[in-house]
DNA sequence: CGGCAATGATACGCTTCCGAAATAAATTTG
DNA sequence: CAAATTTATTTCGGAAGCGTATCATTGCCG
């Protein structure tokens, strides 16, 4: 049993979630936003910004001010790696855990909902 | 065949889509934005701005900041309505028709990439 | 030790975005 | 026709994002 999605069950997934999240949602947050936290808390750590960067093709600075931002909404915290003190680790919160898993059971039942 | 998925592969898949289009993608587009374009791809027209506004709940500078820049990306387009001078009728562009199937594609992609 | 590489953060100028309030134009209503 | 309503945009001060370039700190290694 394959995930199987036709062009317009997946845009309209895609939408509802966007609808739901963009009505109620505090964050608002961008695709590169949103990549940062789940591969934070999809991947295995350690997370450090250099790691994030090369990962997402992006500069150090854009992973530096995502991690503002969402470390000021507490969805992930940094910490000095004490074997390295030039590594920041990227850390998960109990907040931005269940922001993810809210986000995820978002995505289920607008896939619940989807006409077949 | 009902669209079932768990709650690591919904992530997985959300993850997937955003890192692609982080990657490479020139527009970053927020939950917002997602939500205002595909709600043009996808629901019948016309659209307008108040509609817009009250589809997502936001206020109505939100929508004209929201179509200026995605106007700007060619990805909508505006046209004062004939029959009401006051409203602005969104339309599609073939440009945001292209992103927006794109985009589509990407979702399936990731889905069919999914562990089972 | 001393120079060099690596890491993350910061500075800069600019663009975008925010919410709230004010504005401009068009239509409807009394 | 004048007043009130509706629609979209603009303005305001402020926050946040961008890319490029630069810094400060730390570690490495000759």
């Amino acid at each position: 049993m394959s995930v199987h999605l036709r062009p317009g069950q997946a845009l309209k997934l895609w939408q509802g979630v966007a609808l739901k999240e963009a009505e109620e949602g505090k964050a608002d947050l961008s695709f590169r936003q949103t990549a940062i936290l789940l591969t934070i808390y999809l991947e295995a750590p350690p997370h450090t910004v250099r790691g994030l960067a090369d990962r997402l093709n992006v500069t150090k600075p854009v992973i530096t001010r995502a991690l503002d931002t969402m470390g000021a909404l507490k969805l992930v915290s940094r910490h000095r790696d004490p074997r390295d003190l030039r590594n920041v680790l990227i850390k998960r919160t109990l907040e931005g855990a269940l922001y993810v898993e809210r986000f995820g059971d978002r995505i289920i039942a607008e896939a619940g909902e989807l006409p077949l």
